[in-house]
DNA sequence: GCAGTGCTTGACGTTGACGTCAACGTAAGG
DNA sequence: CCTTACGTTGACGTCAACGTCAAGCACTGC
């Protein structure tokens, strides 16, 4: 495998606690609180948060998770899977467990989301049907 | 459209809210709980609450939209809609907006479901590749 | 007839996920 | 130097979704 070339320390871009937050539509409490919980732990220059493009990923996990239905402490879990040593090859095989785990429990979330939709086609259907007879 | 033969009477089958919270895996303070917020409204009998066959299906689709991370005031609002009066012709215009908005939002959480689940796999995929070069 | 067992209604407690102050620090502009 | 804007840390409030008693009725079996 080729190795890789390093670009030469670009200044990355950070971001305030009101800027991400306005950014991804919450508060900046709702911010505050994730890193309480240890979602996301943002550098500090002095006393002032800054967040970094990892901060801004790890906030688009949580909101996502959040639309899925997910409690706050099972998405740390999860995201904190994402960034797990995965050195030894037990840590491995661990995480590769919890990855079987997780796809399970989004796959039951998916078979209620199709009954869901389908459901719902068939309920129009059946409006529309009423509807028709109506014009008639 | 032929017309349906209706079956004769049959005993229905009922339940108590211990069996249908056995059933379904809650407990009887959750089946009250739904009934305080008007999710299901069982027969009583006496003071004692008689579940129908209607109400074991409200709880289904109500534990349903629990696992879909739907708060419960939004699942009384989706269900009633099943239920809702379609007799004149605005209403049944106002249920088929109301699906068009159900089904924005489930097509949502089927994006975010399937982004997750797409990471997760090639997440498993770098794990794969980590396992094999250890072994090797 | 009386003890269980199951069902009932309150009423208060708890947990998760923030909202909402109050009180203060700090850097920039007028 | 003083205001203004944005940042910070507590601490307490709130709302949803139940859990957890306490206390009582109603039928069943012995």
């Amino acid at each position: 495998m080729a190795t890789r070339r390093v670009a030469p320390a670009a200044p990355e871009q950070t971001w305030t606690i009101r800027e991400i937050a306005e950014e991804f539509d919450v508060t900046h409490r709702t911010v505050r609180h994730y890193e309480e919980l240890g979602l996301i732990t943002p550098e500090r220059r002095g006393t002032t948060r800054i967040y970094h493009r990892r901060d801004r990923t790890r906030l688009g996990l949580i909101l996502r998770g959040k639309r899925l239905g997910f409690p706050l402490e099972e998405i740390r879990t999860i995201i904190d899977l994402y960034d797990a040593p995965r050195g030894r090859r037990s840590q491995l095989e661990y995480v590769l467990a919890q990855i079987d785990e997780r796809r399970a429990d989004l796959e039951q979330r998916r078979r209620d989301l199709e009954a869901a939709l389908t459901e719902l086609d068939r309920f129009e259907d059946r409006c529309r049907e009423d509807l028709s007879r109506h014009s008639s």
